[in-house]
DNA sequence: CAGACACATAAGCATGGACTTATGCGATTC
DNA sequence: GAATCGCATAAGTCCATGCTTATGTGTCTG
């Protein structure tokens, strides 16, 4: 199940951080290791999961792997939440914001 | 960090099926259990996991106590989302529905 | 008030998950 | 083509977590 992958690759605080950092910008695995204290191995295994919960993706070039937000990831947990949308508060600030960039 | 037991408490399938039935309308910890196949003390801590996440939360009445599906924490969750719209795709079905019920 | 009931908490156990070190593999460079 | 580089994978270790059984606490009922 896809949406179980999503939710426990966001329940560790590394992963989140990392998909932070690919929101501000695609690079690859070593960038995303830049000042965070983070074996190679870890930062591996990190984007695997990420890419297995399809919140990540990557893309080859040459021996390098980009790696970038995949939007779809996103999109499922938008899914979810919106099954719950009888419950969102009235007037959250954030949901607002939200729907004001949505509607164009 | 909150974010962190919302997303913590949401990687547990069982929670997440206990957090949907709860979005069907409050009951208390015994009815969650009818046709769930789970321990009462296991129920107990699901649902206290849930509490401190702010999935959820609880209303003694008398020697029961209803549970009920608490706003803060899907807001919590929109807020997150809410971050990286700029990578959610232009037309997903889920987010117009969203859109359409946000906006009145 | 004695028992039953609804639920919480404690303690122990077993599995999962995040890390480590070591190694493999393809691509680039000299 | 040998060495290096960027990354993935393997295997082992340690701690977190979800379960269990046992017991505690508060409330209702006969």
């Amino acid at each position: 199940m896809i949406e179980n992958d999503i939710f426990r690759a966001l329940a560790d605080p590394t992963r989140r951080t990392i998909f932070e950092k690919l929101a501000a910008g695609g690079m690859n695995a070593s960038a995303l290791r830049a000042g965070m204290e983070i074996s190679q191995p870890a930062m591996s295994q990190h984007l695997s999961v990420l890419r297995s919960a399809k919140l990540v993706r990557e893309e080859r070039r040459g021996r390098f792997v980009n790696y970038e937000v995949d939007p779809e990831g996103l999109a499922l947990i938008a899914q979810w939440l919106a099954k719950y949308r009888a419950y969102w508060p009235a007037r959250i600030e954030a949901l607002k914001v939200l729907l004001k960039d949505m509607d164009q």
